[in-house]
DNA sequence: TTTATTTACTTAACCGTTTTCGTAATCACA
DNA sequence: TGTGATTACGAAAACGGTTAAGTAAATAAA
């Protein structure tokens, strides 16, 4: 009953523990009859190899920690299984750390990763301001940070984005193309790299058009859906209301939607709606909506690819990659 | 650079290793001031200690495994939500273990947490058969087992399931009250808990109401979600199509809707539709899709809590509980 | 004053694997 | 036949935190 430790295993076969350890690790010190010895009372007494023993010595986890707000979202969702995807492969394991878009708690999460549980990190960033000590921190300690779709800009680590940008401006630019002279632009949160960059490609087409940016257009929201869906009926039901939106976060273009719905408006011939998503269903609401769809499991994969690659080499942080994996707007009735 | 170890910590402040362990966890056996000391000191080297060492002696490891088949299903991740919800508050930690949906993967991560890498387990088995070999290891080893929704019923486990059998039964009864009288039930497999149950609801729906059920009117679907929209396009491009579907997983709903979009048909003129479905878009697809709805946030609380309960008790597999949370039927516009 | 008790620590032995350093024994080669 | 490699294994010391057992000093009880 007592676990069947190495050494146990080693008396049954008058070896040492060293032999066994060994010769369970294919070692070439051991002679192949020996070892088939082994393998066979392993996997007669049922052994399994403590991880935390193993860990310790060896000073590695072979475990990576994915830091992220949450997990009830297509675009995260899909993400964790493009990084599970590489990680299962490299018989690594994954450690879920959800921050609920709470700094504080990410910090946490960050420190506590000092101790080692983890070889390496794939964070996006809560909306909150993401503390860089931390993350400078792990660096030092020689423990890899990837960061994917949501980065901090200061940080010099490798990072996996998507082409926000642009993405937002072809977003802008359909809208304006379609009509629309009045934008205004949902987002969650303002010291977000995303946020930045995707505000920056929506000035970018109004300016290009000639139309004048209007800062109270930018619409900050909260995690909250009720708050959201208060404040956009509010905004929509005024008689200047915007003729587009764009929702910077897929959650948030639900919530138009639900707003639209509530004060009978209708897309796209009141109001057209363009959002951030990766939701399956997009193409089957009503109207159908438009998308910027990003490429969700690709970025997974890659910022898992390239956190392992960081694993690989010696030199710890010598991936200081940043990777571009383009979103690609899919024009649906929520706009035409 | 090297990192800072608890025996470096207590060199420092000149004292034994063991009373700044003592003096960490805040044992009675030290004194304030030198508890005060220790903390300060522990600060100001940034000192994390070592989780693995922790784990190897105390054989504990403050990680909890949650093992199912996907994260990209609005149930799935709902329920990581809750559970993780309650893991944090607890101050563990959550590996998040993908099967893909196959058996030999499920196995093969099961008899890997004998190691001890996780306290306890989470589960939702997985569409092919789940040997109940592996969960009987681990049980024999005090290692706790909870099942989430898709449970093993000839394990004697702790069980959280919602009341499948009634809601499929509300569903079928739902679309036969609309005036369905060839329902088509979608399903992914037919030796999982949930598919038994749904399917009997199902079948009693029927008999209730005095329709003959057709084995043939159950359809197996894959994980394809093309090979799938396939098979559904064959099945309603018949003169003798169904006039109802239930789709009993939440994919499936979205294949359906795929299907008759591309075949023209509409719903619920041509068929109505029904799904056990967490999507939050439900009521915003085209039509708004009739649901199932699964208390998957509050099965995963549910879940945690029960497993938390059982690795309080010395008596590891002391909770023998099943828990039923039950769904809830939302009509809506794919079937009136 | 002597004897118990409490307080505040220390020592050392773990936990289970890995790995460095040996060391016999076998083999190759001049 | 002696020297150097090679092969196959073992002893023991890590890894870093925890904890049982022990101890010296201070305090309380007799």
């Amino acid at each position: 009953m007592g676990n069947v430790t190495i050494r146990i295993l080693a008396r049954e076969l008058q070896l040492s523990a060293a032999t066994v350890s060994k010769a369970l690790a294919d070692s070439h010190e051991i002679s192949q009859s020996t070892k088939k010895r082994v393998l066979e009372k392993a996997a007669a007494l049922n052994y399994t190899p403590n991880p935390y023993a193993s860990s310790l010595r060896r000073k590695k986890s072979k475990t990576i920690a994915v830091v992220l707000p949450e997990v009830a979202d297509s675009f995260f969702s899909q993400a964790i299984d493009g990084i599970e995807a590489i990680a299962q492969d490299k018989g690594y394991h994954v450690l879920v750390c959800l921050t609920h878009e709470r700094a504080l708690k990410e910090q946490a999460i960050l420190h506590e990763m000092l101790g080692g549980r983890a070889d390496g990190i794939l964070i996006s960033s809560c909306s909150e301001t993401t503390d860089p000590a931390s993350i400078l921190e792990l660096q030092e300690k020689g423990v890899p940070v990837v960061f994917f779709d949501r980065v901090c800009e200061e940080l010099d680590t490798a990072k996996v984005v998507t082409d926000d940008r642009n993405s937002a401006y072809k977003a802008s630019d359909h809208l304006i193309r379609c009509g629309c002279r009045n934008i205004a632009f949902l987002t969650i949160s303002e010291n977000l790299s995303i946020s930045h960059e995707r505000i920056e490609g929506y000035k970018h087409a109004l300016e290009e058009r000639g139309i004048k940016f209007n800062p109270a257009d930018i619409i900050p929201c909260t995690h909250q859906a009720d708050d959201n869906v208060h404040l956009l009926k509010k905004m929509l039901g005024k008689k200047d209301r915007p003729d587009g939106i764009i929702a910077s976060v897929e959650k948030l273009a639900v919530q138009v939607y639900q707003a639209c719905r509530e004060l009978g408006l209708n897309i796209p011939g009141d109001v057209r709606v363009v959002g951030f998503s990766n939701l399956v269903t997009a193409s089957l609401l009503n109207p159908s909506l438009t998308t910027i769809t990003q490429p969700a499991f690709e970025m997974g994969r890659a910022a898992a690819t390239l956190l392992f690659k960081a694993l690989g080499n010696k030199s710890a942080d010598a991936a200081q990659n940043v990777l571009v994996i383009p979103s690609e707007l899919q024009v649906r009735d929520s706009t035409s």
